[in-house]
DNA sequence: CTTGACCCTCCCGTGACTGGAACCTTTATG
DNA sequence: CATAAAGGTTCCAGTCACGGGAGGGTCAAG
């Protein structure tokens, strides 16, 4: 398969794809053309790559999540433990985010929003 | 006063405020010894930025608060539509770490975690 | 034979810094 | 007074995960 079809299946841009490829990711084979020519499981680990990255699964977890799933032995623990820690880093993102928009939903309700030069946004940004 | 005591001041890391510096955001004056002498009004610009930068604003949604705070007849409704911009990518960026978290942590419940090699985490993602 | 779609490599840019090297100035101490 | 530590300076490179675009080769259809 050329890139182009492996995009189109994966739903990866070609760009993110030759990216995988620079940092050892996948290494499909080259036709005479010098075109990459990728396996049905080279498809298979972008698949798996593209998904956990939506799950925001950093690269190098990323890493570690294929060779646990290429290691017939592992054990489930070890790929417990990277989604967990994954999970509570999501869960931190989240709380600081909330903790954000507390604090911004705050200031907009409390702005009037019309002509006048008066702003508790501003205000509140300017305190020493 | 020196970097250093800014730095203290504005819990800003002194190679922070140089790149603030760097992109526009103050100018200080220097001294004989080249070295950078910040104002009062200065330091209070940095205090402001790294209050907005705390809030998710972006730099140059920084830039526009910045100029809507030094201009004395500005209408609080600019200000107001910059901070609704930010407050609903600030729900938007939750909305999408929710839904990870979601998936994520069906993943995590379902998966044993002990010395064995089945694990759903792996299957989910492997699946295509 | 040409057109257009597809593919290639290479390099630069992103945002908002952070780290480090190499060097200079000020301040404190023996 | 010499020296060492602390703090300042510039500049270059790296981060993360790609995206844009130049400049060129290849392939299938009409």
């Amino acid at each position: 398969m050329n890139i182009g079809e492996v995009s189109k299946n994966t739903g990866l841009p070609a760009k993110t794809i030759r990216y995988y490829e620079d940092i050892g990711f996948v290494t499909p084979a080259r036709g005479d053309n010098g075109y990459r020519s990728f396996s049905e499981k080279d498809q298979h680990k972008l698949v798996f790559l593209g998904r956990a990255r939506g799950l925001g699964f950093s690269i190098e977890d990323c890493r570690t999540l294929m060779a646990l799933y290429e290691d017939q032995g592992r054990a489930s623990a070890d790929v417990k433990r990277v989604a967990q820690k994954n999970l509570s880093e999501i869960d931190r993102k989240i709380a600081d985010l909330q903790a954000m928009r507390g604090t911004l939903s705050h200031l907009v309700a409390n702005c009037a929003g019309d002509g006048r030069p008066d702003c508790p946004i501003l205000e509140d940004l300017g305190r020493a």
